[in-house]
DNA sequence: TTTTGCCTGTTATTTGCTTAACAATGTGCT
DNA sequence: AGCACATTGTTAAGCAAATAACAGGCAAAA
């Protein structure tokens, strides 16, 4: 097959995108919108429609002249590219205030992203449901992985943690870990992360906002 | 001043490993530690050394060669750059979930960024305290803000209600907002904005577990 | 029918950042 | 003392992504 190949080769900020437009697009088309030009959607990611077309064209899909893209077929095609068939099944790693937050928020946000276990040490925890989702012990990690076939954890551990509970999960044989905790980690090659520091992002906004009134005082 | 120019053509990405370095360096300092290497920070990092050092060159830091870099000097000098003298005050906006959860950690975590007021409609949450931080009524937004000197927010309210709230925010000189709803906002250019969509997150580390199952099945 | 203008799709250029290459230098070892 | 080499600091090359430039084509207006 050369279709995933050449999906491999999409820029992971073209990823990111799509993920967006499809949500955006599936709200015009409740709105009974049919048909979208490039600047529409450009307007409302707040980008330009240039880079919209060219992430288009980077998938392959066509609209039409005067007409603009078809927002059903739009949001088949994206689907078709970013969603699994039978769906990635998740785990939140540290059932702690993140953790709960996370799982109400993404419990049936995306139905091809189902959120099906909690994992915690806290023995309070353990055994309880939290909206309909099980909390396990962490020992049985491997297990309940296995069986449930999670392959997507949410990281979600205090970060004195981290590192020997991204063991566990690679061990479990995890394919894709969020990490959440502002500690890095680091995974095999074939285990995808993504880190997000908010610490890191919190600073980076007081930096920019003290840069700019430093120049005001000129 | 020249020397705010410097620090203004600071990479972006350079900015975000700063806040990260000085953490990392924290820790080791704790830990008794007076010098480190660049090879050492990279590992903690997870990065190359030679980044650490290419930051550490941009920010006009040496160390000594073979001796490494002077702990508390340079923890000193990405304070310099990074943290405002008089720091900077923080509010949460939209007192749910993740907007506790985010007050919870933020607490204490860095002296130079205090949450100093939640915001919220909910009647039943206006006037409370959260960690002993006050809850106020978003009708009063303006004038807290005002009062306390608040400078940064943190946006965490519903989504539809994402683009009304960050006008209000602006309109009350707010100067930096981290918007953490699924919704882009726009702000005008003395307003510094980041925004980080979960969803969006999620879907591509799906995207990229998918793409490697693909191939593995060839 | 011709022309104007709007919108798509592609190629080229620029920008920002990372990685590689290497020059410089002082420390410890012999 | 002199040599080997670990480690820093700088410059150059390479990459990925964003932006700009423009070619193409149809629909509606004239
Ligand atoms: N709360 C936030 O808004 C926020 C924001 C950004 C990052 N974080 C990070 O997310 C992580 C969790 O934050 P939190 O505020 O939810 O903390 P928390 O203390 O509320 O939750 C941590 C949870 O992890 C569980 N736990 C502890 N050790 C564990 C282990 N070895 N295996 C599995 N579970 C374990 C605890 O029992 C608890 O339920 C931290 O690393 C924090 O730095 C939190
Ligand atoms: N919960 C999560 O883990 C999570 C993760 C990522 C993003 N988000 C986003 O963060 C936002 C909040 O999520 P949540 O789970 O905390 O939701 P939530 O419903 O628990 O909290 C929303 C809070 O905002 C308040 N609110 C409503 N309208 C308001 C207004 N106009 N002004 C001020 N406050 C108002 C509500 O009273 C409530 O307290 C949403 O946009 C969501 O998409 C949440």
């Amino acid at each position: 097959m050369k279709i995933k190949n050449y999906y491999k080769n999409l820029p992971h900020k073209t990823i990111e995108r799509l993920s967006q437009y499809r949500r955006a697009l599936m709200i015009c088309l409740d709105n009974g919108k049919t048909h979208i030009f490039s600047h529409e959607i450009a307007n409302i990611q707040h980008i330009t429609s240039v880079q919209v077309r060219r992430d288009l064209m980077l998938i392959g899909y066509s609209g039409t002249l005067r007409k603009g893209y078809n927002i059903q077929d739009l949001i088949e095609v994206i689907s078709h590219i970013i969603d699994d068939e039978e769906g990635i099944k998740v785990a939140v790693v540290g059932m702690g205030n993140l953790g709960r937050a996370l799982m109400k928020y993404v419990r049936g946000k995306r139905h091809k992203l189902e959120v099906v276990a909690g994992f915690d040490t806290n023995e309070e925890k353990i055994g309880k449901e939290y909206k309909g989702v099980t909390c396990y012990s962490i020992d049985d990690l491997e297990k309940v992985i296995d069986k449930l076939n999670i392959k997507l954890a949410i990281l979600t551990v205090p970060a004195k943690y981290s590192t020997e509970t991204a063991e566990k999960l690679v061990d479990a044989g995890i394919k894709g870990i969020l990490n959440y905790t502002p500690k890095p980690i680091r995974v095999p090659e074939d285990v995808y992360l993504e880190e997000y520091d908010m610490i890191t992002t919190l600073e980076k906004v007081a930096f920019y906002i003290k840069m700019h009134q430093e120049e005001e005082g000129e």
